[in-house]
DNA sequence: TATTGTTATACTCTATAACTATA
DNA sequence: TATAGTTATAGAGTATAACAATA
């Protein structure tokens, strides 16, 4: 049996949802190397990128749920890799810092996730993985779009 | 604070699965609306696409581990979309049969998905969108790829 | 009254080991 | 012995309600 998901590989949705089951595990697998998993590699990478900002911006760059983040922060604290230090500005918010260690992990880390990504993109020229970008980002934007409105009108006509 | 990710962004990791993330809960929204979850929606195109297939057929079609397919199955078979008849050629092995009810279904399904699908891809051209699924397909076997190799050498170059 | 970080919780998805009945 | 379906289970990821401290 060839191809049984025919009638599904039309669709945006399987299609994303296909190649996106695929490529995460491969991504998990290199960040393991470094004691690292997405969540908490993806908030190093922003608390590096922006120091200081506080978990509410760092829960709405990522997109994820303010009490998820928390056992992520608490991960990359105990690993060394950010401090919480108190705002002073408002005193209920911590200001997220990276330190030396969570610098030099992230370095290298995002070095070794690209040498992956030119793997997974094998075989595509530049201008592929340029519209690769660019359509993932409007699919994103239209998906948000979306979801202001009123689903009635997809599901019945 | 903007594109606090700005360096997450070029990892296409991070692209498919902002895209992804965005995209599930509006299929998800369509999906309800019929009494389906994506697991057991693309279970039964399967199952109506090739009638009589068996549980391990369908498992490796959708790339689902066969333990996970029981109750997607169970599900099926209690909404009378899905039948599990006794294979003649083998005792062991369930024939899936969709039922009337169940292709009706699986159709009123895909038009509705298929008018999401419109949304999802506002603003890309005919080509974007034939370039995007030629694409992720090239993705998602440069992954299946790279999960045969060692991770070793991506992780310390 | 609203917001930041937190706790507790629950639900889905995914993955693996081990069982049964057949082959 | 190997395979098809199953059971039980455990780990992520994700989502919401409610609380304390502060604004």
């Amino acid at each position: 049996m060839q191809q049984a998901d025919r009638t599904l590989r039309h669709l945006t949705g399987y299609q994303l949802r296909r190649a996106t089951s695929a490529a995460m595990p491969e991504v998990n697998k290199v960040l393991e190397e470094f004691g690292l998993r997405r969540s908490t590699y993806s908030s190093l990478v922003v608390v590096v990128a922006n120091p200081g900002l506080n978990q509410g911006q760092l829960a709405d760059a990522l997109a994820i749920e303010r009490p998820n983040l928390v056992q992520i922060v608490d991960q990359l604290e105990r690993a060394k890799l950010v401090r919480r230090t108190k705002s002073v500005e408002d005193r209920r918010a911590y200001a997220l810092q990276p330190t030396p260690k969570g610098c030099e992990l992230e370095e290298r880390a995002t070095r070794a996730l690209e040498r992956l990504d030119n793997l997974l993109r094998e075989g595509l020229s530049e201008q592929d993985k340029e519209i690769l970008h660019r359509i993932l980002q409007i699919i994103e934007r239209n998906a948000e779009t979306i979801q202001e409105r009123d689903v009635a009108e997809i599901s019945t006509p």
